[in-house]
DNA sequence: TAGATTTGTTTAAACGTTTGAATCGGGGCC
DNA sequence: GGCCCCGATTCAAACGTTTAAACAAATCTA
């Protein structure tokens, strides 16, 4: 590997100083045009690479934003991370990208690291139990948060997630339209704003329809494939088998159907399923599957937009802003069988 | 936002110079243990964070290390870069993470904005039609660079893969043992080597049978569900129809099996269908999917360990490394029926 | 007791950029 | 001809670390 190529390499070999490079690749309108074209010649030619770090330390930005969630093998944030990836690139900012697996201190220790790398900004579906003084950490030492997916006690950043209490409440009602009265809830857990928000609208939806909320309908668990799998024994064992699911989403429902196919009742006749977020996975799901809309390419942009805004100085995007949640009816989803659940 | 908190803050609060404070903060046994105490202790006091731009531009390592695949939403990948996390997250380096797409040109740019960054090393999973001076790029600049999946012609790296050609000999031998003799192949290109490997395995273990290659039962495609379920059709509307596909890999099989169901087929009992992969959507499909375990997680692991060795010195690992893949059978296959297939 | 060693700390240069202020050689203006 | 201004370029300091070399004081050693 060759000497090194800085600016000075270059400036030395055309007789200029490395002030004069330095502003002439920035196409500053200090430097003659003729100048200009000789430098960025002679960079190219020398293989000159910028250094950033440099450049960084003394002009505090690094151009690197930080990305966390909880899992970016999850369909559901790999689609926001999508929508971010697309909307950054666009204003040349490099991402890094984490999972914490719902660890508060992994999701710490990232926001420090981001820290010591001089990000300019970080966007992040906070870990179960972030504490506000994690957040703090990064607003105290100028770095500005987004939040997505999830909300943040005592925060008040831009926040951008679906409204997750008004979407159960579209598949419950949807569920009981078809002549459901005995609906399961099943996935998540109630250590979230989210977690509390879906079981909200269910339970509302079914207290407004004069339905009978069985505790026993309530199975809580991972958000997994795996999860809704192995949730469909505990289902089937019900005396008073449910005829209908809500599912906390897309992935559970799947594995739900799978573990309804394997105990050899036909998921969607014998039992109907909604789930939750659209991937696109759940269009080709058999039966396709009937599900509510989550928004999260809007989630991705938005976020990844107030960020941006926020570094060109505006804050108008402060608050919470939830995207209203749309019903998508397949074939997961049918009549009440007066034959079935019994 | 206060001052910010540097070296000089922390000397200046104590009577000490800004090299004693650094010597303490990185545990070096040349400062006395009650002043490095001291030095600590303020250091939590004041909120001090480590800023390692400055640090890295005089010490050369950044402590960062890129990733860059094709598609980190693809399950395929998402193992891999699991274990790759796992191995990294150990050393205590912060990995970057990029999609290519297939795109060479922002394969190129996520290269030169790692080299920008002073990128410690960079694994990847190389873009359809990588020029060797894009991989030279990063080695010239000190950068080493480590190839997962695929290889690039005239590079000579450590690469890290499974052995195609022998996994889908074991899909195809295991579909003609069980008296299958019109087998498709769905799914991939020609365009790679890992293309051109798997079809190899698929054509070499037909006509080591003595079955005939008929061009039609080869469908090729994207990668994906949407893919596979798509090919049903077009594999279903051949007049001579297939009663086995090997399956270019899980997502692909579980489409096209999606589709078989789809058209009033039972997928595993009409048509038999592999996978590849093992992904751990694999064993709860409907029904359980054969497919062939391909290593992912060796591969992430010994493509990280690969790579911090050579930031230690090594280089013994260079070369092409081939993982074994392994069958493993579950329901999607069973043996011919005589009705089926006309 | 003088010299050598050890221990703990400081000095100062270096890493490769950016940028406000300074310089320089011409013109144009009155 | 003196003055100011202009465009193009350079100077030099700064960003926050690390580290080889120097230093000072205390402790050994012969």
């Amino acid at each position: 590997m060759a000497q090194k190529v800085k600016l000075s390499t270059i400036a030395e070999a055309l007789g200029l100083s490395t002030a004069t490079v330095s502003l002439a690749l920035r196409d500053s309108p200090l430097v003659a045009d003729v100048t200009r074209d000789r430098i960025k010649e002679k960079a190219i030619e020398l293989g000159y690479i910028y250094n950033r770090r440099a450049a960084s330390l003394r002009t505090s930005r690094s151009g690197i934003i930080g990305v966390v969630v909880h899992d970016i093998m999850n369909p559901f944030y790999a689609e926001i991370l999508k929508a971010i990836e697309t909307e950054l690139d666009r204003s040349r900012q490099t991402f890094i990208l984490s999972n914490h697996y719902d660890s508060v201190e992994k999701q710490r220790n990232f926001i420090e690291t981001l820290l010591q790398l001089g990000g300019d900004g970080v966007i992040m579906s906070p870990a179960i139990g972030t504490p506000a003084s994690d957040i703090r950490l990064a607003l105290d030492n100028g770095m500005p948060a987004i939040l997505i997916a999830r909300s943040v006690p005592e925060i008040d950043v831009p926040t951008f997630r679906g409204d997750d209490a008004y979407g159960t409440a579209l598949a419950t009602n949807h569920l009981i339209s078809l002549g459901h009265t005995r609906i399961a809830m099943i996935g998540g857990t109630d250590h979230t704003s989210t977690g509390r928000d879906r079981y909200a609208g269910y339970a509302n939806a079914m207290k407004k329809a004069g339905l009978e909320l069985d505790p026993a309908l309530r199975i809580p668990g991972p958000r997994t494939k795996q999860s809704g799998f192995e949730a469909a024994v505990n289902f089937l064992a019900n005396p008073l088998k449910p005829t209908a699911a809500v599912c906390w989403n897309d992935l559970v429902a799947i594995g739900l159907m799978n573990g309804i196919a394997r105990a050899g009742l036909v998921p969607g006749k014998d039992i109907s399923v909604t789930g939750y977020d659209d991937l696109e996975e759940a269009a080709i799901a058999t039966p396709a599957l009937t599900t509510v809309w989550n928004g999260q390419s809007e989630v991705g942009r938005f976020a990844a937009r107030a960020l941006l805004d926020k570094l060109n100085g505006s804050s108008e995007a402060d608050g919470l802003h939830l995207i209203k949640p749309e019903m998508r009816i397949r074939q997961s989803t049918t009549p009440l069988n007066p034959g079935a659940g019994r």
